[in-house]
DNA sequence: CTGTTAGCGCCTTCAC
DNA sequence: GTGAAGGCGCTAACAG
């Protein structure tokens, strides 16, 4: 690999010094007009762009955000985590700083390598996801001044939590869901849930028993199924809902997962999705558009989530938090004439 | 942000010189024993770590590795990428090394970004991702003598490239199917393909034709579909496959999402998946585990793929490359005893 | 507006 | 085995 050029070789090209290079890269007002085109030319003559490490060494900044890519399962379907990091890696990319990865445990145990990013002086600042409930790192972060944003809360509650936080809202998700449910002509609408006790599956429970209460359609118990664990028992859980007789003609589920439950539930019904029973999930997995029919689902925006955590990145008192909507997708399974068009 | 202990700090409360110090980190036969523990005491109590940037400055290295993230399709299924980003950040940290994430046009078009990143020497090697056959990168960055590592090759034959790679064996994958299927006791066995001219289809559909003539079973063109568009021909293709009286009883595809196209145009004949019918896809994408039932799937070895992609880095006259074979993941799609155990 | 000086924190070279 | 000097490439602070 070939040494790259430096600012002294641009300097001497270009017969300045090299103050007056480095002026023209980071404050080209105090640099004459005829001496700032000089210096450029050679600039890209020479193809020079500043090294990073030594820049970084002086101002005292790394130019790159920590974010910890965690384990998670398998199985699990809602993988919209890729989406968003690659938005994330955009969104510093246009502030011209860099993501850095790395690993770490989730909550306290996987502090001490915060800890040693930060003893090197490695990053300027920590995005964080795959917030917990109770996660230590919010606070962890704030007490010693480090910068960072959270996309998910930290509480339970809505009380406050240390930093800036973005947040998708997950009631106004499944709300939405029910109201387009109800446009199609639906009136009893089941709910399909996430075990209680989970800030996300309660979430997503509320907007929907909301939506119908704002309406004046049934949420009653008999329309709420909560199965514990989303990979066994989603299709029993279709099941208990899908009452032959007063059930519902329409499913808003908490994920895509168990919207898939529900396709299984109903095939073994001889019930066809979309026609005889509507399904609507969350998230917008990549799943959800190669189903057959496609999955109606609530598409996180991811897009919007990075651009505003880089933002907050850069706003030093920064606190308080922001949710975000998620957008509804339709497919077939809860409208017809999207199965027509061609998704098979 | 408090300031980070410097070499200097410790250096200082350890009675000893900087270099002293600094041999103590990086050279500690070079420190007699006992000054070596107190140096190392006084590390521990400072919490010190050397700066990464003015390690760097000195030693030009960045220890940094480049990974581009690509744009992907929103809705492909085939997301093993996600997996490999994780298990590639968890090997490079082995080294004492990270991942920095950059985005970049495919092609000639992102060259540029490359540039940058080296004219500021931001890292110090590449990992090249989502390689397309005459990809660009592998030359231009073998003639500079910057290391890199290519996941998949840029070659449609088996000719040479420059640089070394690593790739998974798509036929031996999908003869692992074949063979799988024959056990089960299938012997018309037919394959769901992508275009021909691409050469992840090509050598997926190859696996499928060796291993059947190996058994001595039908591998015909009635046997074959191969579709122009996994998102939209996938139901058609399957279904002329299953021609009612010599069809095949199971089905090979060349990845979960026309598997999936498979399970839709079963269902559509009243036919049972794992059951009437066999499937398999390729890359056991997250969605096969969610599926009812669940898709026997060829899974990405990410993990040993990552792995040779960060040794690869350090050996600097590696070329050539390696071939590692997928895992058969077996489920009820392909085995009804799986369907009993509770996928659902 | 331009040039000079002085480090940022570390590691390499060379004395001792 | 340890210490002192020098410089990696850059920008902040000041001088002209």
């Amino acid at each position: 690999m070939p040494r790259a050029t430096t600012l002294e070789q641009v300097a001497a090209r270009a017969g300045v010094s090299r103050q007056t290079v480095s002026n023209a890269l980071n404050a080209p007002g105090k640099v004459r007009p005829d001496t700032l085109r000089r210096v450029r030319e050679v600039i890209d003559e020479l193809g020079y762009r500043p090294d990073t490490k030594a820049r970084g060494l002086r101002t005292r900044s790394s130019g790159l955000i920590g974010y910890c890519v965690a384990e998670r399962r398998a199985d699990s379907v809602n993988t919209f985590m890729d989406r968003y990091l690659r938005a994330l890696t955009a969104e510093v990319e246009r502030t011209g700083r860099h993501v850095l990865l790395f690993t770490a445990a989730p909550g306290a145990e996987g502090l001490p390598v915060y800890e040693d990013l930060l003893a090197r002086s490695a990053v300027d600042a920590f995005v964080l996801s795959d917030t917990q409930v109770g996660d230590p790192r919010h606070e962890w972060l704030a007490e010693r001044g480090v910068p960072f944003a959270s996309f998910g809360r930290t509480g339970s509650g809505t009380g406050d939590q240390p930093g800036p936080w973005v947040d998708v809202d997950g009631a106004d998700g499944t709300a939405q869901a029910v109201r387009h449910l109800l446009e199609q002509g639906h009136s009893r609408i089941g709910f399909l849930g996430l075990p209680e006790g989970n800030r996300v599956g309660d979430d997503r429970a509320e907007g929907w028993r909301r939506a119908c209460a704002e309406a004046g359609v049934e949420a009653s118990g008999d329309l709420v199924v909560r199965c514990a664990d989303e990979h066994r028992d989603r299709g029993e859980a279709a099941e208990l809902l899908l009452d032959p007789g007063g059930g519902p003609t329409a499913l808003v589920a908490a994920n895509d997962a168990l919207a898939l439950g529900a396709y299984a539930a109903l095939a073994a019904r001889g019930l066809r999705v979309g026609t005889d029973v509507a399904v609507t999930g969350f998230d917008d997995s990549p799943t959800a558009s190669v189903l057959v029919p496609g999955l109606t689902s609530l598409r996180q925006p991811v897009e919007r989530v990075a651009r505003r955590m880089v933002e907050l990145l850069d706003e030093p008192d920064a606190a308080g938090g922001e949710l975000l909507s998620p957008e509804l997708v339709v497919r077939g399974s809860s409208d017809p004439v999207h199965s027509a068009g061609g998704q098979l």
